[in-house]
DNA sequence: ACTTGAAGCTGCCGCTGCGGCAGCTTCTAC
DNA sequence: GTAGAAGCTGCCGCAGCGGCAGCTTCAAGT
C-alpha cells in the first residue's frame, strides 16, 4: 500500500513541504517516485517516520536522527530504546512542573504575609527540570565517571560486562521491592544495600564523597540512569538517589 | 541581591550568550547595567528567566513570549496558566510514549508469528501523541462546522485567524480552571461561560438544539477535540459536554 | 474532448535562535 | 605589573523549515 505525500502530511501531523525537505537531505526517501515525480511512502517509511518524530520531540537534530537510524541494527532494540528517553523526558516535565507549582506557592505565600520569597535563596531551585534539555548528552555518554568507567570495561571480556550489568539489575529489582515494601530510604535494610553498593565500587575506583553526591544526584538528573531506574519501577530513582544521600550523611560525614 | 551574568547562566543552565541574547531582544533586560557595561540580574528577572524557560520549552517562540510576559497583568495567574500546559504537555508524551509501546508491541508480534503490523491498518495510530507539538495545533482543526468554519475563515486575515485561536485556547484554559476549582459543570460560573460561548456561536451561524447537542457529542467522541481538550486538563472534554448539555436542558428547550 | 480545481513538483528567499569566533576591556590576585 | 578569568560588542553562519512563484499532473464533471 502506497500513500502519497499529503495523505501522510495528514496522518502523521508534519507539513509535506517537511517531508520534502526530509527526502531532499537524505533523511527520508518515499519508497518510490511515480514517473510523473511524485513521492509515495510505504509502511517502512511510516516506521521510520514515526522514530523521526520522537526523536525529534525529544530534541535530537536531523544529523543525529540519519546517524542514529543508519546504524540501527535492530529497530526493536531502537524503539526500547526511544521509550525510555521519552519517559525520562516526562519525568523531566514532571519536576519541571513541580517546580513551577514550588514557585507558585512561594509567591503566594510572599504575597499573603508579606515575607520575601525563599526559593530565591537559593535560586537553582527556579530551575530544577530545566536544564538537562539536552538529550544528547544522555545519548552519547555519562559525565565525570565516564572516563573511568570506559577504561574499567575496556578490559573486561563482554561476557563480564553483561554479567555486570545483570548484577547491576539485579540490584536495583532488589532495591525496588525495598521501595515497595514501604521501607524509608534511610532505614537499615536499605541502608545495608547501599553500603554493599557502596563497597563494590570501592572496588573499582576510590571516590570522594562530593564525587559519591554526584554520582547519586545522576539517578535523577541524568536522563539515561533516571530512564533505567524508572522503568524498573516509578519513583525508583529518587529512592536510589535519597538512599545514597542519607548515606553519605551518615557514614562518610 | 544582584548576579552577574555567569551566575544565572549557571543557575538556569542556558549559556551567557543567550541571556545577551535575549537583552539584545528585550525580552530580558538585565536590572542594571554596570558602568563597565556588565550585566547584573536580580530577582525579578529570574522569575522572568523561569518563565521564559518554561514557555521556550513548550515550543512558544521568543517573539510571542515577550507578547505573554508584556500583558501579564498577574503573573501567579500566568503561571498557573504555564503550569497547566505543562501538564498538558506531559500527558502529551505520555501518549507519546504509549504510542511507541503499541509499536513495539505490534513489531514483536508479527515477528513472532509472521503476521504483518495491524496498526498499519490504521496507520494514524503510529502517529498518536506527535501531532500537537504546537500547542495551538491541537485547536486548528475543528470538524463538522469546519465547513462553515473554513468558509467564514475564508474571509479573514491570518493575524485574525490567529487571534480566534487563542481565544478558543483561553477559553478551554479558564473552563479547566473551573473545573479544576470544582464547581460541577450545571453550576452558575461554568453555565455563564457556556453561555458565553453560546452566543458567540451564534453569530458565527445559527445552530438548532439538534446541532448544539450533536457539537456537545463530538466533544468526547471526536478524537481530535478530545484530543485537544484532554492536552489542556483531564476530564476537560467530559466536562465541557456535560456544561453543553445542562445549558442546551436549562435554556434551550 | 475540455476545462477546472486540487495536489504535485522544483527552486529560491527568508526567518528564528542562538553558537562561535575575533578583538578589546576590565577586574582581581599574586 | 602582569596573568588569567570574566565581560563586552560586533559579525558570520547554520539548522529547519515556511512561503512563495511558476509549472505540471490528475481525477472528475460536462
Amino acid at each position: 500500500m502506497a500513500w502519497p505525500i499529503a495523505e501522510v502530511a495528514r496522518m502523521s501531523g508534519v507539513t509535506a513541504r517537511t517531508l520534502r525537505h526530509y527526502d531532499e537531505i537524505g533523511l527520508l526517501p518515499p519508497a518510490r517516485i511515480g514517473s510523473n515525480g511524485h513521492r509515495y511512502y510505504e509502511e517502512r517509511q511510516l516506521l521510520q517516520l514515526q522514530q523521526i518524530l520522537v526523536l525529534r520531540a525529544l530534541g535530537v537534530g536531523l544529523s543525529e536522527i540519519a546517524r542514529i537510524l543508519g546504524d540501527q541494527v535492530d529497530e526493536l532494540e531502537a524503539l526500547r530504546g526511544h521509550h525510555l528517553r521519552l519517559v525520562a523526558e516526562r519525568n523531566r516535565l514532571d519536576s519541571l512542573a513541580a517546580t513551577v507549582s514550588r514557585t507558585i506557592a512561594d509567591l503566594e505565600r510572599s504575597r499573603r504575609d508579606g515575607t520575601p520569597m525563599t526559593s530565591i535563596n537559593r535560586p537553582e531551585n527556579l530551575f530544577e527540570g530545566i536544564q538537562p534539555a539536552d538529550i544528547d548528552e544522555s545519548l552519547r555518554d555519562f559525565p565525570e565517571q565516564a572516563e573511568a568507567a570506559r577504561r574499567a570495561t575496556a578490559a573486561m571480556t563482554p561476557a563480564e560486562i553483561e554479567a555486570g550489568q545483570r548484577e547491576r539489575t539485579a540490584r536495583m529489582v532488589r532495591l525496588a521491592e525495598l521501595l515497595a515494601a514501604g521501607h524509608p530510604a534511610d532505614a537499615e535494610p536499605t541502608q545495608h544495600m547501599i553500603d554493599e553498593e557502596y563497597q563494590l565500587l570501592g572496588e573499582i575506583r576510590t571516590v570522594s564523597v562530593e564525587e559519591y553526591l554526584a554520582i547519586a544526584r545522576s539517578c535523577t538528573e541524568n536522563a539515561q540512569w533516571n530512564a533505567a531506574y524508572e522503568a524498573i519501577a516509578p519513583g525508583l530513582a529518587a529512592y536510589q538517589r535519597a538512599a545514597m544521600e542519607a548515606y553519605a550523611a551518615a557514614r562518610l560525614a
